[in-house]
DNA sequence: ATTGGCATGTAACCAGTTACATGATTCC
DNA sequence: GGAATCATGTAACTGGTTACATGCCAAT
């Protein structure tokens, strides 16, 4: 029940449909829960037979109708026990940090074409998360947009995936850096 | 079949049992991999009937007997095909953020306090891995610690964690004092 | 004409978590 | 005497991934 707590957040920025929470979390939540769509529309199915969502049929022409999702009470509330819980410790996988591990028994070259790889992906994450802040900003400072906006949530979890992906960019470098040497100077 | 993956990196330190590796697990890998020893004493039975590693009983006095596993040479292979893998885009769950993503439509106490907590774990964790890198470096510059050891990954991955920490202290820092003004000043 | 976007789902499989289970030893 | 450490496992459950499946519309 993992999933649930995340579209349930997602929600509180407004109703949706399987396929917007998918481009939702591609753009926001993304920088700290992934979900394919396969899992949304299931999760969304369980939710909503289990009350904590409710859905509204939107009828289009030209294109396929539409359930719009918004929380109901009963979803708010169970967002906010989530909340609520003891945190439990987080669990991280990261494939490329494995790989890095094994890089002196491995093939160095392939690791350091995953690591410019990863470089590159946090460069262009790191440029759409400074856009979604201008946006979040719209002109204000951040001292103004924290006096003023209503919710400060999503601005903090951006400011935690662009501080990621900034260091990110630097261990990327850095790491780049030395096996390249290394790979220069065979033993 | 990706906990096998970090097992063989983990194994690239030297023979371990179960207990071992679970301990190894918690102290270096659990930085970017983390897997509960029910977890791993399953892997390493099903990596063992695949001839990815190989087990030698050590008979001990006053103790149970242990099994040390290390890696054969189909083992070595694996994790050199392993780190030769295109890699796929790194899978991100953090509980923590998805409570702050939705510390507007929560309880805003319970979120500051798991934030709290985490800036806790995360000092209590950089300053592990600051020991860690001591010990590593044992005297020597950094410099010469890469120009002189044979492994660098661990080291990569030991600077990944440190950086990793250091921003989770002090986004926390700045997330609580944002929070922080927000409770004494409600709407 | 083909790619990409909109829109939704099912089924099979694989991986991870939690709870249960045991038993001796060493340290405080 | 009780907690922590050493040492290993099973069983049931939950959650996540991958592959398969469909079909229309807009833009290039």
């Amino acid at each position: 029940m993992a999933l649930r707590n995340a579209v349930l957040a997602a929600l509180l920025e407004g109703e949706a449909s399987g396929y917007d929470l998918s481009k939702r979390f591609d753009a926001s939540v993304a920088n700290f829960w992934m979900a394919t769509p396969q899992q949304l529309y299931k999760e969304l199915e369980r939710m909503e037979s289990q009350g904590l969502i409710e859905a509204r049929v939107v009828q289009q022409e030209r294109r396929p109708n539409k359930r719009l999702y918004s929380l109901t009470g009963a979803g708010q509330q169970a967002l906010h026990d989530f909340t609520a819980e003891p945190p439990r410790p987080t669990a991280i996988r990261d494939e490329l940090l494995v790989k890095v591990q094994a890089v002196d028994g491995g093939d160095a070259a392939a690791v350091r074409a995953a690591i410019a790889e990863h470089l590159e992906s946090a460069r262009a994450k790191l440029a759409r998360y400074d856009l979604d802040r201008a946006r979040l900003l719209a002109g204000r400072t951040e001292e103004r947009f924290l006096a003023e906006s209503e919710r400060v949530g999503p601005y903090l979890t951006l400011m935690r995936g662009r501080a990621f992906e900034k260091e990110n960019i630097s261990w990327a470098e850095r790491a780049l850096a030395i096996l390249e040497q290394r790979s220069s100077l065979p033993a």
